[in-house]
DNA sequence: CCCTTATTTTGAGCAATTCAAAATAACGGC
DNA sequence: GCCGTTATTTTGAATTGCTCAAAATAAGGG
């Protein structure tokens, strides 16, 4: 076997090989990352990570897809639990906006928010509009000792925007965004 | 049959014997409100709109519980088809908080936010901190059209905040909240 | 009072996620 | 470098929350 497979029982020795251009990009740097949370290191856990890191707030079924082209064996519920210990291990974050399944990205730590398009469903990351912690801080928050604070913005992406101006080709592929 | 008892075929009649002390607060209102959206006033709905008007921020189940009491006929679907047709006619809003189903106030027309107890799931309405619309204008939009902004708080209610000061009674009942 | 159309009932079906037991692999120590 | 302990993954199934569709029924205008 050459330096570029990776099988399940040897995934842990790749950063002792370190040596050449690397076949995959930072590879020691997820691995240490995983380690680094305590986590024992596993190729679907690294695989997943890659895949997150590849293609920020996927779903489990995307990521599932993408970590099976990789690891044939792998399956959907090695994902959720990859992903759960990720999510609890502080290194990934779950988001779930309302109406579709839930996405996974690697920032943490900071707080950012989100905006979904409601034609076509990509999210991008928005950071906090108004400074540190604005609107964290509610006026009234009835006795509540507030923890946290999360914001989701709906709108249409800019290709979404273009589309609609140019075609007349139907409503959004999403609705019952209509909130004001 | 009295006054007091209202049939399927009947409901519509009652808000033209409107006299004495009303059996039951602001039927007629209810009924006006339903019929004013444009939607035929049925049992169901004036059932469901009475335990919506009681008890905000019930979920599909809780109000079909509520419902059944009243009028034991009503099948769960009736209640998702009254829900989406209130929803749809602006008299109702849905909310879909994180790990939970999703629930639904009358409180409509205005952008107010809400607040959810990581413990014990319960939800106020918040108004919004900042003003008029602050949190819905996030500095970089990355060319989104934003159309609405969600605010979620999440945070510790003023009971559950007692409780866990008193006993030391295990964690929070709703987890996964870390967030910072 | 009847007719048309909206609503509800009845009965399945589905997607996303979780649960549980058995098999397997990571990794610290010997 | 091999072993045992413990975490992780596989395998297989169940659950929750919600939606779909056809048939039965009721609301409200004429």
């Amino acid at each position: 076997m050459t330096a570029t497979e990776v099988t399940q029982t040897e995934v842990t020795q790749r950063s002792a090989e370190a040596s050449g251009p690397a076949p995959v990009p930072a590879a020691d740097a997820l691995v240490e990352s995983i380690r680094a949370a305590g986590l024992k290191v596993t190729a679907p856990r690294l695989a997943v990570l890659r895949a997150l890191a590849d293609a920020p707030h996927s779903s489990a079924d995307r990521l599932f897809t993408v970590v099976r082209a990789e690891l044939p064996g792998t399956s959907l519920q090695a994902v959720y639990g990859v992903l759960a210990a990720f999510t609890d291990a502080g290194l990934a974050r779950k988001i779930e906006p309302s109406g579709s399944a839930a996405l996974f990205e690697r920032r943490v730590g900071d707080n950012h928010h989100h905006i979904v398009c409601t034609r076509c469903g990509t999210v991008r990351d928005v950071d906090c509009a108004v400074g540190e912690a604005p609107c964290l801080t509610p006026d009234d928050a009835a006795g509540f000792a507030v923890r946290a604070a999360e914001v989701t913005y709906w709108g249409l992406c800019p290709a979404c925007q273009v589309e609609l101006a140019t075609t007349r080709t139907g409503p959004p592929l999403l609705s019952n965004k209509g909130a004001r």
